[in-house]
DNA sequence: AAATGCAATAATTTCAAAATTTTTAATATT
DNA sequence: AATATTAAAAATTTTGAAATTATTGCATTT
């Protein structure tokens, strides 16, 4: 028989699952199918959906209830550009803002990715370290816009990395991992701590720039 | 008795009512207030007031339910802040990309903002057109990111621009009306339609910068 | 007067079932 | 084989009540 879950526990566990390709693109997300997962009546599954639906994780239609976010060319695109915006006002932001406190914080942070991204480079395979890299990319991009003096537009940072994300994480595509990511980021971090506002928006572009349409030339994807 | 609302006609009502200052800053929402008013059960109104709190109008807690957003100083600067962002990037986006067509669209939405506006000069009275207003300002400000390229960046704008107004339409501030706004929108248009990136920049800062701290002189409030 | 404890009340969350709407599948017709 | 119609099944939304949690008010103690 199936154990209850709390709300809060159900919500973290589909918001997991929809930025980690649990669902495929699209895909119906059935109040009627999640109950015997989580021992929830319907209504209960419905508050959760529509919680994750608040941060864009999840689509609602009237009458027609929740899915999973689409994925296609153009999505991505306009995720990518958004973000790309969002990266680099608030960098810029925290640049200003954030003193050595900022350039300590994002130094750890870069200290722990390119440790984990250098693992990846030697054994050629990510799976065994999916879930810490995924975290210390998060960490190391929210610490990058963390100094901003705007929560609203840290908040809405989250929650558009969390859909870019739930866009480029799936097995197709080595959950998002691509080898420049490592010189990438260090290049980011260069930048900062330079204090060189203009190659820091400029290294933010380089570093995503592979997911905008009209960018890639003929014959390479975002993941080989 | 009351009528029954459909759950769409209460999410009009509410969203009409949260961002018009009928309900006062932080004021707490409760579902069974709200049922003889609509005549729907407590859990359609949660459902409601789920989909409101999706833009932002409305917060939600666990175990305490929702509230009207609170109003404060740094709310409202976090706000300007954050809309004089999304309505740069999209403006520039908008100027472009948006040709001959936007220009016209643009052209169009201020003749309609200004003419309201300069009666509203002329009477020295705004109570009587209130609603034309808004929705007239709203237009405007819509049609200058409408050829950004971004569906998200416009989606987060409208959402952000809703909040703005909500913690700028009260009584007590003239409904965010201000008189100086004749000669701003002018200056936006002009800068616009000249092409001039930089210079619509700074028009579009200096139209909302009354609304971020530290940058009123003493003595001056945001509506007289 | 202030602090504490606790019962009562209020508010929120969750439920199983009913009502409503959409989708699917079966059948008939062309 | 394709299309249209319709009934059945599936899915979503809504309900009123029960369960759970938070808040309030009152009594007691210091």
């Amino acid at each position: 028989m199936t154990r209850r879950f709390e709300t809060t526990e159900i919500y973290e566990d589909l918001r997991v699952k929809l930025t980690t390709a649990h669902f495929a693109p699209g895909a119906k997300l059935k109040p009627s199918d999640l109950e015997p997962l989580y021992g929830r009546s319907v209504n209960t599954l419905r508050e959760v959906l529509f919680r994750l639906s608040t941060v864009g994780l999840v689509r609602f239609e009237d009458q027609r209830g929740f899915r999973a976010q689409p994925s296609d060319p153009q999505r991505q695109h306009d995720l990518t550009s958004f973000r790309i915006t969002l990266e680099q006002v608030g960098a810029a932001q925290s640049m200003r803002n954030g003193g050595l406190d900022w350039e300590a914080r994002l130094t750890a942070a870069h200290y722990k990715l390119s440790h984990i991204e250098n693992r990846i480079a030697k054994s050629c395979d990510i799976s065994d370290v999916v879930v810490p890299w995924c975290t210390a990319e998060w960490e190391f991009h929210e610490t990058l816009v963390s100094a901003s003096d705007s929560p609203l537009l840290r908040s809405t940072f989250q929650s558009i990395y969390d859909q870019f994300r739930q866009q480029l994480v799936t097995k197709s595509r080595n959950y998002g991992y691509f080898p420049r990511n490592v010189e990438e980021h260090a290049r980011i971090v260069e930048c900062a701590l330079a204090g060189d506002a203009g190659a820091l928006q400029q290294a933010i572009h380089d570093h995503l720039s592979r997911n905008l349409l009209g960018t890639q030339p003929a014959g390479l994807s975002s993941a080989i």
